[in-house]
DNA sequence: CAAGAGGCCTGAGGGC
DNA sequence: TGCCCTCAGGCCTCTT
Protein backbone atom coordinates (compact mmCIF):
# COMPACT_ATOMS: atom_id res chain seq x y z
CA UNK A 1 0.00 0.00 0.00
CA UNK A 2 1.30 2.97 -1.54
CA UNK A 3 2.93 5.75 1.71
CA UNK A 4 5.19 9.09 1.09
CA UNK A 5 8.08 6.52 0.29
CA UNK A 6 6.59 4.60 -2.23
CA UNK A 7 4.89 7.61 -3.87
CA UNK A 8 8.28 9.30 -4.02
CA UNK A 9 9.73 5.80 -5.50
CA UNK A 10 7.54 6.09 -7.83
CA UNK A 11 7.97 9.75 -8.70
CA UNK A 12 11.90 9.15 -9.27
CA UNK A 13 11.01 6.35 -11.20
CA UNK A 14 8.95 8.18 -13.45
CA UNK A 15 10.31 11.63 -13.84
CA UNK A 16 13.19 10.68 -16.20
CA UNK A 17 10.40 9.10 -18.62
CA UNK A 18 8.35 11.83 -18.44
CA UNK A 19 9.65 15.54 -17.91
CA UNK A 20 9.98 16.63 -21.31
CA UNK A 21 8.07 14.38 -23.24
CA UNK A 22 4.42 15.49 -24.59
CA UNK A 23 1.54 13.58 -23.93
CA UNK A 24 0.33 12.15 -27.56
CA UNK A 25 -3.14 10.87 -26.38
CA UNK A 26 -4.72 9.38 -23.66
CA UNK A 27 -7.08 6.46 -23.31
CA UNK A 28 -9.48 5.55 -20.46
CA UNK A 29 -10.89 2.34 -20.24
CA UNK A 30 -13.01 3.26 -17.63
CA UNK A 31 -15.05 6.52 -16.79
CA UNK A 32 -13.69 6.77 -13.00
CA UNK A 33 -11.62 5.24 -10.33
CA UNK A 34 -12.74 6.44 -6.78
CA UNK A 35 -14.10 9.53 -8.77
CA UNK A 36 -15.06 10.21 -11.79
CA UNK A 37 -12.06 10.95 -14.14
CA UNK A 38 -12.89 14.87 -15.15
CA UNK A 39 -13.06 16.09 -18.97
CA UNK A 40 -9.71 18.25 -19.25
CA UNK A 41 -7.89 14.34 -19.04
CA UNK A 42 -9.11 13.93 -22.13
CA UNK A 43 -9.96 17.36 -23.48
CA UNK A 44 -7.20 19.38 -22.39
CA UNK A 45 -4.29 17.33 -21.73
CA UNK A 46 -3.31 15.82 -24.93
CA UNK A 47 -0.76 17.54 -26.46
CA UNK A 48 0.52 19.34 -23.19
CA UNK A 49 3.92 19.04 -22.38
CA UNK A 50 4.75 17.38 -19.18
CA UNK A 51 7.17 20.05 -17.67
CA UNK A 52 7.77 18.37 -13.97
CA UNK A 53 6.48 15.37 -12.04
CA UNK A 54 6.19 16.91 -8.48
CA UNK A 55 4.53 14.74 -5.27
CA UNK A 56 2.30 16.61 -2.58
CA UNK A 57 1.49 13.77 0.32
CA UNK A 58 1.06 11.12 -1.70
CA UNK A 59 -0.37 12.66 -4.58
CA UNK A 60 1.99 13.01 -7.90
CA UNK A 61 1.25 15.93 -10.12
CA UNK A 62 2.26 15.98 -13.73
CA UNK A 63 2.90 19.70 -14.12
CA UNK A 64 1.88 21.04 -17.80
CA UNK A 65 0.97 24.73 -18.81
CA UNK A 66 -2.62 24.13 -18.85
CA UNK A 67 -2.62 22.70 -15.61
CA UNK A 68 -1.43 19.33 -13.91
CA UNK A 69 -3.12 15.99 -13.72
CA UNK A 70 -3.29 14.47 -10.46
CA UNK A 71 -2.66 10.71 -9.18
CA UNK A 72 -3.12 9.29 -5.99
CA UNK A 73 -2.25 5.65 -5.95
CA UNK A 74 -5.01 4.41 -3.39
CA UNK A 75 -4.19 1.07 -1.59
CA UNK A 76 -3.39 -0.97 -5.35
CA UNK A 77 -2.46 1.78 -7.91
CA UNK A 78 0.42 1.05 -10.12
CA UNK A 79 2.31 2.77 -12.44
CA UNK A 80 4.70 1.92 -15.12
CA UNK A 81 6.22 3.34 -18.37
CA UNK A 82 5.87 0.41 -21.17
CA UNK A 83 6.45 0.22 -25.09
CA UNK A 84 3.18 1.11 -26.36
CA UNK A 85 2.69 -2.32 -27.74
CA UNK A 86 1.95 -3.89 -24.71
CA UNK A 87 -0.44 -6.33 -24.49
CA UNK A 88 -3.75 -4.16 -21.83
CA UNK A 89 -3.96 -6.63 -18.92
CA UNK A 90 -6.40 -6.52 -16.25
CA UNK A 91 -7.43 -3.05 -14.21
CA UNK A 92 -4.91 -1.44 -16.73
CA UNK A 93 -7.39 1.43 -16.42
CA UNK A 94 -5.46 4.69 -18.00
CA UNK A 95 -2.54 5.44 -20.70
CA UNK A 96 -1.42 8.17 -21.04
CA UNK A 97 0.56 8.03 -24.64
CA UNK A 98 4.01 9.69 -24.87
CA UNK A 99 6.15 12.07 -27.63
CA UNK A 100 8.80 9.30 -26.59
CA UNK A 101 6.60 6.36 -28.09
CA UNK A 102 6.02 5.15 -24.78
CA UNK A 103 2.90 4.94 -22.50
CA UNK A 104 2.67 5.12 -18.72
CA UNK A 105 0.24 2.52 -17.56
CA UNK A 106 -1.87 3.37 -14.50
CA UNK A 107 -3.07 -0.07 -13.16
CA UNK A 108 -5.12 -0.44 -9.52
CA UNK A 109 -7.09 -3.51 -9.14
CA UNK A 110 -9.21 -2.28 -6.49
CA UNK A 111 -9.66 0.79 -7.74
CA UNK A 112 -9.22 3.01 -4.84
CA UNK A 113 -6.26 5.19 -6.74
CA UNK A 114 -7.56 8.56 -8.34
CA UNK A 115 -6.80 10.90 -11.61
CA UNK A 116 -7.86 14.47 -11.44
CA UNK A 117 -7.40 17.76 -13.10
CA UNK A 118 -6.15 20.85 -11.61
CA UNK A 119 -6.16 23.81 -14.03
CA UNK A 120 -2.67 26.27 -14.14
CA UNK A 121 -2.80 28.34 -10.77
CA UNK A 122 -5.41 26.51 -8.99
CA UNK A 123 -5.16 24.18 -6.05
CA UNK A 124 -7.23 21.01 -5.71
CA UNK A 125 -9.74 21.04 -3.02
CA UNK A 126 -8.73 17.63 -2.10
CA UNK A 127 -4.94 19.42 -1.71
CA UNK A 128 -6.13 21.88 0.70
CA UNK A 129 -6.39 20.56 3.71
CA UNK A 130 -3.30 18.64 3.62
CA UNK A 131 -0.66 19.07 6.65
CA UNK A 132 2.94 19.66 6.05
CA UNK A 133 5.37 17.60 4.29
CA UNK A 134 7.04 15.56 6.82
CA UNK A 135 10.38 15.62 5.20
CA UNK A 136 9.81 19.75 5.77
CA UNK A 137 11.36 21.39 8.37
CA UNK A 138 8.07 22.89 9.82
CA UNK A 139 7.65 19.20 10.48
CA UNK A 140 8.91 18.82 14.26
CA UNK A 141 8.49 18.09 18.07
CA UNK A 142 6.91 21.12 18.87
CA UNK A 143 4.69 21.34 15.85
CA UNK A 144 3.07 17.84 17.05
CA UNK A 145 2.95 19.10 20.42
CA UNK A 146 1.01 22.30 19.64
CA UNK A 147 -1.51 20.70 17.23
CA UNK A 148 -1.77 17.54 19.08
CA UNK A 149 -3.44 19.18 22.37
CA UNK A 150 -6.44 18.44 23.89
CA UNK A 151 -7.03 15.76 21.07
CA UNK A 152 -8.30 12.47 22.87
CA UNK A 153 -8.11 10.22 19.80
CA UNK A 154 -4.71 7.70 19.95
CA UNK A 155 -1.67 9.07 18.98
CA UNK A 156 -1.38 6.83 15.93
CA UNK A 157 -4.59 7.45 14.63
CA UNK A 158 -3.39 11.41 15.51
CA UNK A 159 -0.27 10.94 13.11
CA UNK A 160 -2.09 9.08 10.26
CA UNK A 161 -4.38 12.27 9.93
CA UNK A 162 -3.02 13.90 6.47
CA UNK A 163 -4.29 16.79 7.73
CA UNK A 164 -1.69 16.88 10.64
CA UNK A 165 0.87 15.99 8.48
CA UNK A 166 0.93 14.29 4.94
CA UNK A 167 2.27 10.70 3.91
CA UNK A 168 2.21 8.60 6.99
CA UNK A 169 -0.06 5.40 6.85
CA UNK A 170 -0.46 2.30 8.86
CA UNK A 171 3.15 1.03 8.40
CA UNK A 172 5.43 4.26 9.17
CA UNK A 173 2.98 4.96 11.65
CA UNK A 174 3.60 1.51 12.94
CA UNK A 175 7.32 1.86 12.75
CA UNK A 176 7.85 5.28 14.00
CA UNK A 177 5.77 4.95 17.27
CA UNK A 178 7.58 1.57 17.41
CA UNK A 179 11.01 3.39 17.50
CA UNK A 180 10.46 6.20 19.34
CA UNK A 181 8.75 4.02 22.30
CA UNK A 182 5.10 6.08 22.24
CA UNK A 183 2.30 3.37 23.12
CA UNK A 184 0.27 3.69 20.04
CA UNK A 185 -2.86 3.98 22.50
CA UNK A 186 -2.20 6.80 24.33
CA UNK A 187 -4.59 9.77 23.60
CA UNK A 188 -2.47 12.06 21.18
CA UNK A 189 -3.14 15.08 23.88
CA UNK A 190 -1.18 13.28 26.52
CA UNK A 191 2.01 13.15 25.05
CA UNK A 192 4.89 14.75 26.26
CA UNK A 193 6.47 17.86 23.88
CA UNK A 194 10.19 16.01 24.35
CA UNK A 195 8.29 12.49 23.15
CA UNK A 196 6.88 13.96 20.20
CA UNK A 197 10.54 15.69 19.40
CA UNK A 198 11.19 12.02 19.26
CA UNK A 199 8.64 10.72 17.10
CA UNK A 200 8.99 13.64 14.72
CA UNK A 201 12.42 12.67 14.21
CA UNK A 202 11.75 9.00 13.74
CA UNK A 203 9.03 9.87 10.91
CA UNK A 204 11.86 11.53 9.26
CA UNK A 205 14.66 9.39 9.69
CA UNK A 206 12.52 5.89 9.14
CA UNK A 207 10.74 7.72 5.66
CA UNK A 208 13.86 9.18 4.09
CA UNK A 209 15.63 5.47 4.88
CA UNK A 210 12.60 3.53 3.46
CA UNK A 211 13.00 6.29 0.31
CA UNK A 212 17.02 4.95 -0.10
CA UNK A 213 15.52 1.75 -0.48
CA UNK A 214 12.86 2.14 -2.45
CA UNK A 215 9.95 1.85 -0.59
CA UNK A 216 8.03 -1.17 1.61
CA UNK A 217 5.71 -2.56 -0.95
CA UNK A 218 6.30 -1.78 -4.40
CA UNK A 219 6.59 -4.64 -6.76
CA UNK A 220 4.82 -3.81 -10.40
CA UNK A 221 7.57 -0.57 -10.40
CA UNK A 222 8.15 1.81 -13.02
CA UNK A 223 11.71 2.31 -13.25
CA UNK A 224 13.75 0.44 -16.16
CA UNK A 225 15.76 -1.77 -13.30
CA UNK A 226 11.97 -2.75 -11.66
CA UNK A 227 13.69 -2.59 -8.55
CA UNK A 228 11.07 -3.42 -5.61
CA UNK A 229 10.69 -2.18 -2.18
CA UNK A 230 13.24 -3.82 0.21
CA UNK A 231 12.35 -1.97 3.43
CA UNK A 232 9.61 -4.41 4.21
CA UNK A 233 12.80 -6.57 5.23
CA UNK A 234 13.14 -3.72 8.19
CA UNK A 235 10.14 -3.74 9.90
CA UNK A 236 10.25 -4.15 13.52
CA UNK A 237 6.77 -4.05 14.45
CA UNK A 238 3.92 -3.70 11.35
CA UNK A 239 2.70 -7.05 10.65
CA UNK A 240 4.79 -8.60 13.29
CA UNK A 241 1.81 -9.18 15.60
CA UNK A 242 2.36 -12.21 18.39
CA UNK A 243 6.32 -11.92 17.11
CA UNK A 244 9.08 -11.33 19.51
CA UNK A 245 9.66 -7.93 20.15
CA UNK A 246 13.09 -6.63 17.99
CA UNK A 247 13.96 -5.14 21.19
CA UNK A 248 13.04 -6.97 24.58
CA UNK A 249 11.69 -10.24 23.07
CA UNK A 250 8.27 -10.12 24.35
CA UNK A 251 5.36 -10.54 22.07
CA UNK A 252 3.88 -7.90 19.93
CA UNK A 253 0.87 -6.96 20.53
CA UNK A 254 -2.16 -6.70 18.33
CA UNK A 255 -5.35 -4.87 17.96
CA UNK A 256 -7.22 -2.49 15.90
CA UNK A 257 -6.89 1.11 16.57
CA UNK A 258 -9.05 3.76 14.64
CA UNK A 259 -10.16 0.25 12.92
CA UNK A 260 -6.50 0.08 11.55
CA UNK A 261 -4.35 -3.40 12.16
CA UNK A 262 -2.01 -1.93 15.13
CA UNK A 263 1.09 -3.62 16.21
CA UNK A 264 3.32 -2.74 19.04
CA UNK A 265 5.65 -3.84 22.29
CA UNK A 266 3.42 -3.49 25.73
CA UNK A 267 6.82 -3.13 27.32
CA UNK A 268 8.75 -0.99 24.70
CA UNK A 269 6.57 1.34 24.33
CA UNK A 270 4.50 3.88 26.98
C1' DC B 1 -14.50 20.96 15.90
C1' DA B 2 -13.37 16.19 17.13
C1' DA B 3 -14.09 11.37 16.88
C1' DG B 4 -15.96 7.23 15.24
C1' DA B 5 -18.17 4.50 11.85
C1' DG B 6 -19.43 3.38 7.00
C1' DG B 7 -18.25 2.59 2.42
C1' DC B 8 -15.69 1.95 -1.72
C1' DC B 9 -13.19 -2.42 -4.14
C1' DT B 10 -10.90 -6.96 -5.40
C1' DG B 11 -7.30 -10.37 -4.55
C1' DA B 12 -5.06 -13.15 -1.17
C1' DG B 13 -5.29 -16.48 2.18
C1' DG B 14 -7.38 -19.50 5.51
C1' DG B 15 -10.77 -23.03 6.68
C1' DC B 16 -13.34 -26.86 5.44
C1' DT C 1 -9.40 -29.10 -5.80
C1' DG C 2 -12.56 -25.58 -5.04
C1' DC C 3 -15.72 -22.64 -2.75
C1' DC C 4 -16.76 -19.21 0.68
C1' DC C 5 -15.66 -16.04 4.06
C1' DT C 6 -12.80 -12.55 6.03
C1' DC C 7 -9.45 -9.27 5.81
C1' DA C 8 -6.57 -5.64 4.00
C1' DG C 9 -6.71 -0.33 4.21
C1' DG C 10 -6.36 5.27 2.21
C1' DC C 11 -9.31 8.46 2.97
C1' DC C 12 -13.57 10.73 1.96
C1' DT C 13 -18.16 11.39 3.88
C1' DC C 14 -21.66 11.08 7.10
C1' DT C 15 -23.22 10.88 11.84
C1' DT C 16 -22.91 11.75 16.62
Amino acid sequence: MPELPEVETTRRGLAPHLEGKRIRGVVLRRPDLRWPIPKEIESVLPGQRIDAVRRRAKYLLLDTAAGSALLHLGMTGSLRVLPASTPIGAHDHVDLQLSSGRVMRFNDPRRFGSLLWQPAGETHELLRALGPEPLADEFDGDYLFARSRNRKAPVKTFLMDQGVVVGVGNIYAAESLFRAGISPLRAAGKVSRERYAALAAAVKDILAYAITRGGTTLRDFISPDGAPGYFEQELSAYGRGGQPCPTCGRPLKFANIGQRASVWCGHCQR
